[in-house]
DNA sequence: ACTGATATCTTTACGATGTAAAGATCATAA
DNA sequence: TTATGATCTTTACATCGTAAAGATATCAGT
C-alpha cells in the first residue's frame, strides 16, 4: 500500500519558488457563472470527479486515494474535503456517475434486443462486458467498503439501475412488477437473476473464475462460459430470470 | 480509517520505565520443543494467526491490519513481519484457515442429506449461513484485494473447497466430474452454481438484498428470499446446478 | 467603487498504517 | 561455555485521512 513513486512530486508544476505571486494568471479563468454551480475557480467540483475517474482506471480501486485524485487535479491535498466532507463523499458521488454510466448500458443492451428471451441475455452480457470494460469502477459500486448508500444523487442512481433490472426481469416474465410491491415469487427471480451476474463477475474480477476455465475445453473465454451459462438456465424457463 | 481509540496503550502492561529488566519472568515459558516447530518463546506463528481472527471477527476486514492484531497478539508491531512477510502474508494464511472452516461446513451440509436435489439446497444453504455467521471472514476470503493465492496454504485450501463444489454439481447431474477435465457444459454449471450463491451472499452483505427484502411481501427474510430463489432454479433442472 | 463577509483553497499538524533496518535477547549447537 | 543465528523490539520513514488555521479571491451591500 505505499509504492508509487514518492508522492508523484513530478505530476504538480512545482510552483515558484517565491510563493504567492502573480496566481491569478496562471489559473484557467473562471469558466461559469450561474447561481448554482461552484464559484471561484471554475468547478473543482467537477474537476475532482473527472481527475478521480482517471485515477481510478489508471491505478486501480487500491490508488484511488484523496490525496491522489488532489494531484491529479494539480490542487492542495486538503482541497477535495470542502467539496465531498470526506473520502466517502468523494468515493460514493463517483459511484453514483458509475452506476449512471452502468444503467445506460443495460439500457442500451436491452433495447438492442427484440424479444424478451434475446433481451435477457443481451443485458447479461452487457453487465459483465461493463464490468469488464471499467473492472475499477465497478469495484467501486460493488466491492467498496466506503460508500454511502444514503446520499441523494448514489441512492437514486443506484436505485434507477435496480429499476432496469426488474423491468427486465418483468418483461422475461411476462408481467407487470409493481415498483412498490414484489411477489416472493417475483423478489426470487430478480435475486436469482441478479445473483447470477453479479456472481458471475465477481468471480470473474477476482480471477476466480480461471479455476474454472483452466479445466474447460480448450479456447474456452469468459464469454464462451457466460454464454453457456446462460443458455443452461435459459433452457428452463425465462433467461436471466 | 483512524478512529480506534489511540493505538490501544492500555492492552499491553505497559513496560517497566527501567527497560530491559527482567524479561524472561513476565513471558509465558517455551511450550513445544519439537523439531520444524517455531522455537524460541512459545509459537508466536499460531497465536498471531489466533489473533487476527479474533481482530477479524470483532472489527471486521477494515480493523484487521498488521499492528493490530501484533497488539492483539501483545507482542511489537513490527514482530509478525518475521512470521509472514507482509500483511499479504498474514492475510493469505489467514484466509487458507478460513477455506478450510469452510469447506468443512459444505462438507457436513452435503452429508446431512440423502439424495442430491437436497444435498444441493442444503450445501447452498449452509453457503450461505456461513458468510452470515462469518462476514468478516467470508470477506477476507472473497473481498480483499491483498491475498497472494500462489501461497501453498492458500491455494491448496481454496482448490479443496472448489473440488467440493465440483463433486455436488457432479452428484445432481447423475454424472461423475473429472478432476482434471470439464466439458463445456460441466463448466457452465458450476459457474452457474457458484455464481448464483456467490452472489447472492455478496449482495446479502453488502447490504444490497435490503432493495428487495423491502419491496418483498410483509416479514421476508433472507433466508425465506434464498429458499424461494432455490426453489425456483430447482423447479427446472438439478438445484444448485 | 470600496469594503467586509464568505466560500474556496493551501499549509500545517496529528495519529494511523505498512515496511525497512538496526539493535537487543535468548535458545540451540558446537 | 560460548558463538551463532533466529526471534523480537526500537526506531525511522513515506503514505494515508482528517482537522484546524491561515491565505486568497469572489460576492454582496453600501
Amino acid at each position: 500500500m505505499a509504492r508509487l513513486s514518492k508522492e508523484n512530486k513530478a505530476a504538480r508544476p512545482a510552483r515558484a519558488p517565491t510563493r504567492r505571486v502573480a496566481r491569478a494568471t496562471d489559473r484557467p479563468a473562471p469558466r461559469r457563472r450561474t447561481n448554482d454551480a461552484p464559484y471561484h475557480h471554475g468547478d473543482l467540483h467537477e474537476a475532482l470527479l473527472k481527475a478521480a475517474e482517471r485515477v481510478l482506471e489508471r491505478d486501480g480501486l487500491a490508488g484511488l486515494t484523496l490525496r491522489a485524485v488532489a494531484r491529479e487535479a494539480g490542487v492542495s491535498h486538503a482541497a477535495p474535503t470542502h467539496h465531498f466532507g470526506d473520502l466517502t463523499g468523494l468515493l460514493s458521488e463517483l459511484a453514483a456517475i458509475g452506476f449512471r454510466q452502468f444503467g445506460q448500458a443495460m439500457a442500451a443492451a436491452d433495447a438492442s434486443a427484440a424479444t424478451p428471451p434475446e433481451k435477457g441475455v443481451a443485458s447479461a452480457k452487457a453487465y459483465v462486458a461493463y464490468a469488464q470494460a471499467h473492472p475499477g469502477m465497478y469495484g467501486l459500486m460493488f466491492r467498496s467498503e466506503r460508500l454511502d448508500h444514503s446520499r441523494p444523487s448514489l441512492h437514486e442512481a443506484s436505485e434507477a439501475s435496480f429499476a432496469g433490472l426488474t423491468r427486465g426481469v418483468g418483461a422475461s416474465r411476462h408481467e407487470q412488477i409493481s415498483k412498490e410491491q414484489l411477489t416472493l415469487d417475483q423478489a426470487a427471480a430478480i435475486a436469482s437473476a441478479w445473483s447470477l451476474v453479479h456472481g458471475f463477475t465477481m468471480l470473474m474480477l477476482d480471477g476466480r473464475l480461471k479455476t474454472i476455465l483452466d479445466r474447460a475445453p480448450e479456447g474456452t473465454s469468459v464469454e464462451t462460459l457466460l454464454t453457456a451459462m446462460l443458455r443452461l438456465n435459459a433452457r428452463r424457463q425465462p433467461p436471466l430470470g
